[in-house]
DNA sequence: CATATCCGGATAAATTATATCCGATTAAGG
DNA sequence: CCTTAATCGGATATAATTTATCCGGATATG
């Protein structure tokens, strides 16, 4: 059971995004140089996030791309959901109606136990994310970096808005 | 971010163990004709089940299966764990590290903020499965499920003790 | 000894994750 | 109007993982 990588790649950016000054945006080149990971894949990644309305793009020459929201509305159930998709972890595929003993389509209105088992601890894993907002991350991160690094950033992000 | 179908087929396949009397087993075939699942990957599943502790084999005629444990002292998470592996779903690969702005890995003693809080949601998803035991699974099933059907499982299991 | 069963390794097929490329589109600026 | 810079979307390729099969070896039964 493994999250992609886009989901790690996507937050980090996130958090960069978070930066950027109004009515400005990154290049997808840009991102993908600040934390060397692949361009044309992280460009996949970004398009997922545009889709879920977490960021906005911008075409043409001086475009990229920032955040679409209040980085207090953007959580990290947002991003996960956006980059992996809504399925559950756990797939049910009713084993339980296959067999010699197997189960009547039509006793099986109740979901199966085990499957919801499985469903409520995905539930409280989702609910832990959502609680988690971007917001919350970069304060977290900013009590704990050096000004030094913070202002590296800041400085990095004004060099490559053109 | 998918749980293998492993986790789904030995859940429920324990169940069934539970039902099978002291010093008795159940063979892998028998098993995967009870759940119409290919016998040969399930026998992989039923071994990684057996490293874990989780059930006990018999070789040799009249062999199988059983449970090594009382069915209160198997939780879920046991299971997730000896099927899945004990990898943590979001994979730190410490991109902070990277980049013009990268950090020194001296300056990385403290776990990165986003790894944190993705490792405390599956902390909060762990906890919940391991509060879901066996016996918990199975008593709430019993309440759900006719008494034909849990007759029908009864007798196939006792039909398939040689 | 014949049979039934798990064990472990090798291998193959199917699916998913990762990654690249390119033509189309859009906007800025000379 | 033209060039440049940038995303978009589709097609494609590669790598990794999951799913699945097979077989020789070990082991226990009767």
């Amino acid at each position: 059971m493994q999250l992609g990588k886009g989901v790690e790649w996507t937050t980090h950016i996130c958090t960069i995004l978070a930066l950027v000054p109004e009515k400005r945006g990154l290049s997808v080149d840009a991102l993908a140089e600040f934390f060397e990971v692949p361009a044309a894949y992280l460009s996949k990644q970004m398009q997922l996030l545009r889709r879920a309305g977490i960021v906005q793009s911008v075409r043409g020459k001086g475009g990229g791309y920032r955040l679409a929201r209040h980085v207090d509305a953007i959580t990290l159930l947002d991003i996960v959901a956006a980059i992996e998709g809504p399925l559950p972890a756990f797939r049910c595929t009713e084993i339980r109606q296959n067999g010699p003993c197997g189960l009547k389509r039509k006793d099986c209105k109740r979901p199966c136990e085990i499957a919801s088992a499985f469903a409520q601890a995905e539930q409280t894993y989702r609910d832990t994310l959502a609680a988690k907002t971007l917001a919350s991350i970069m304060q977290e991160a900013a009590v704990n970096a050096t000004p030094e690094h913070m202002m590296d950033i800041a400085k990095w992000v004004q060099g490559q808005l053109s």
